[in-house]
DNA sequence: TAAAATCCCTAGTTTTTTACTAGGTTTTAG
DNA sequence: CTAAAACCTAGTAAAAAACTAGGGATTTTA
């Protein structure tokens, strides 16, 4: 039941780019540096989050990433399908699966992981970089 | 986030011994057979139920495994941390973590992993064997 | 008492995945 | 023109996952 650093990282770096939504372009160094992940690695990760639609990219000198929706729009969840593929325990429970499982129809221990994944959806899905902004907002606010 | 094959197999191996609850002890081959998983590799996994207290086994011929406490005494949590480790997405959100992570009190997306972690602990605690017996059965009678 | 059934133990081995590293090409602001 | 950045792809080292193999110990039963 464990992450990845995929997940993990390209989560950090989405969310430090929401930290600074509005702002230039943040280059790719910077959020490697402010988030301690290895720069070429996360470059490999924020391709992927380009591909998928959730950052632009600006190149040349001055250029960076940016989020390619504003915070509010993006979840925890929509981060982790396009890091970590289908969110799901076992292949057999992943939205996509196309049953070739012999004992699909009558698999009990199925259903717990199916319960599982549904667990996990929904609080990947309910929780936007916004509210991971906000958050960190509150605690900031309380330790003063 | 997904499951290895140690918490899948061990899973189905303790809700075939839970069917059984009561009978003679059952053979690991019977087990292995019915749930199509390896032997020898099955093995390996009750071994480590076994030491946690979790079945019981009964040595030579006529042996094999019981349950070592009631269907409803035993969740699928039990099966899970016994041969996946503590649940956590990621290792500093565990029950068990000694902080060393530099970020470990201003860290926002260690609190998303946190509540996933809640989450799924939340399902699988909840969920006892024989419950399983009983969502089986109910799957049963609704097809007659 | 011998054979068969079964659990018990541990040391490999193969395959897959993870987590990078390295080093180039292209684009653009200043 | 130069430096700062994104972009791209191949390679690789280490770890983990998923077994396989094979011998020893214990107990029932013929």
């Amino acid at each position: 039941m464990k992450l990845t650093t995929k997940g993990h990282y390209g989560l950090k770096a989405m969310y430090d780019l929401a930290l600074h939504y509005g702002d230039n372009p943040i280059p790719l160094k910077t959020v490697a540096e402010r988030q301690r992940v290895p720069e070429n690695y996360l470059e490999q990760l924020i391709a992927v989050l380009r591909r998928a639609g959730l950052v632009k990219s600006v190149r040349g000198a001055q250029g960076g990433y940016i989020l390619a929706k504003r915070p509010e729009e993006i979840t925890v969840g929509d981060v982790i399908r396009v890091l970590e593929g289908p969110i799901a325990p076992l292949e057999c429970v992943s939205e996509e699966y196309i049953g070739d499982c012999d004992q699909f129809h009558y698999c009990i221990t199925r259903n717990v992981w199916a319960k599982v994944r549904d667990s996990i959806v929904e609080v990947l899905d309910s929780i936007s970089l916004a509210d991971m902004c906000r958050e960190a907002e509150e605690i900031k606010q309380s330790k003063e």
